[in-house]
DNA sequence: TTTTATAATGAGTAAAAACTCACTCAAAAA
DNA sequence: TTTTTGAGTGAGTTTTTACTCATTATAAAA
């Protein structure tokens, strides 16, 4: 007699989807300890009980999000170990997503602050912590193996590929944290100048 | 017939820094939200009070170590001007500053980190912002003429010096995000490639 | 119109955190 | 030994914030 249950489901999800998007915006913006669930719930147009039957505390709606990011890395981690393409090709795809996706919008770059945040939160109290730490180093290795690939093929330029891997994210994230402070003033740089570090004059 | 004014003076500055060293790592360490005073007087080995009379707010102090990064931009956007040194010298001097300090110490990263977490402190309320926003703007302005002479000298690759700049400093910046997430895994990169893709080969 | 299942509400509560103030402490000189 | 002056203290107060729960709203079907 009451709604079905796809009824209801759909009507969850849709609540939930909401409180992700206020709350990313919102600890992107002001951080994880100066966001308070009053605030996301306004941002979200739902009451504060209801943001709390979906999720039982602030760090476990951050966590979510977090592990979204994680999703994320996981998945650009094994396209790489896939061996699909070349790694020419499969680091210049990455760029060109990246550039994309920060020229016209921040999904990216606010992934990338929110798990630089994940590192302050709690101090330890907070977050999976560990889990992003393990992820982070899988993917760095996994990006290190492809430069080394890379300069076999002789298409990259010689250096030790950790070395170039930690510059590589460095520039990445900074140019989210960049972007989140620049606001409207940022200027994303083209893909050629992000990643003309790692390939020979001309390639 | 009580202690000289020096003597005072002298004891104020000491607790004043003991406040300041601590505020600095635990604001880096665990964001402005999340860092309680009672987490920062324990630090600094003194009692909530004394804290209280060296700064009016939690907020007020958070500013002054802005302030502190600020003024050390401001320095730097001064060398940059007084063309002392050439382009290449002076981004190859700057360049080496960062790499010793981040290789062995933490200062130039944590003010690096604090300068971000400016901005998202209280989304509005907190921190003179604006300032920082400003400062940031006159130093990116002095680098990008830095590097259009460096151009005219042929030292430099062409492109957008703007461009430059933003990934020049965008890099630095993640540099620091990166030390901070990575702790004792963090391994800094060579100077000669962290500005390699400023320079012409071989320059 | 009534029943029903679950979404949604928000005043209320408890805990945490920012900030105050009446007091003690320390050491130099009278 | 006493006086003086400003540093230093931390229990206590106020404010903020995370979280609860008794109650209401909704819409589909009987």
């Amino acid at each position: 007699m009451p709604r079905t249950k796809e009824q209801y489901e759909q009507m969850r999800s849709a609540t939930k989807e909401k409180i992700q998007t206020a709350a990313m915006q919102l600890f992107v913006q002001k951080g994880f300890g100066s966001t308070n669930v009053q605030d996301i719930a306004d941002a979200a147009e739902i009451s504060i009980g209801l943001l709390y039957r979906h999720y039982k505390s602030k760090e476990q709606l951050f966590n979510e999000l977090v592990d979204f990011a994680l999703a994320g890395m996981i998945q650009q981690m094994e396209y790489f170990e896939s061996n699909e393409v070349s790694p020419k090709q499969a680091l210049d795809q990455f760029v060109h997503e990246i550039y994309n996706d920060m020229r016209t919008g921040e999904q990216f770059a606010n992934l990338l602050i929110l798990m630089q945040q994940s590192f302050l939160t709690g101090g330890g109290a907070a977050v999976n912590h560990v889990e992003v730490t393990r992820v982070s180093e899988q993917l760095f290795r996994a990006t290190a193996k492809l430069i080394t690939r890379g300069q076999e093929q002789g298409q990259f330029r010689s250096g030790n590929p950790h070395e170039m891997v930690v510059l590589f994210y460095s520039t990445i994230h900074g140019l989210a944290a960049m972007k989140m402070m620049l606001q409207h003033n940022f200027q994303m740089p083209s893909p050629a100048a992000l990643n003309s570090f790692l390939y020979k004059e001309g390639e």
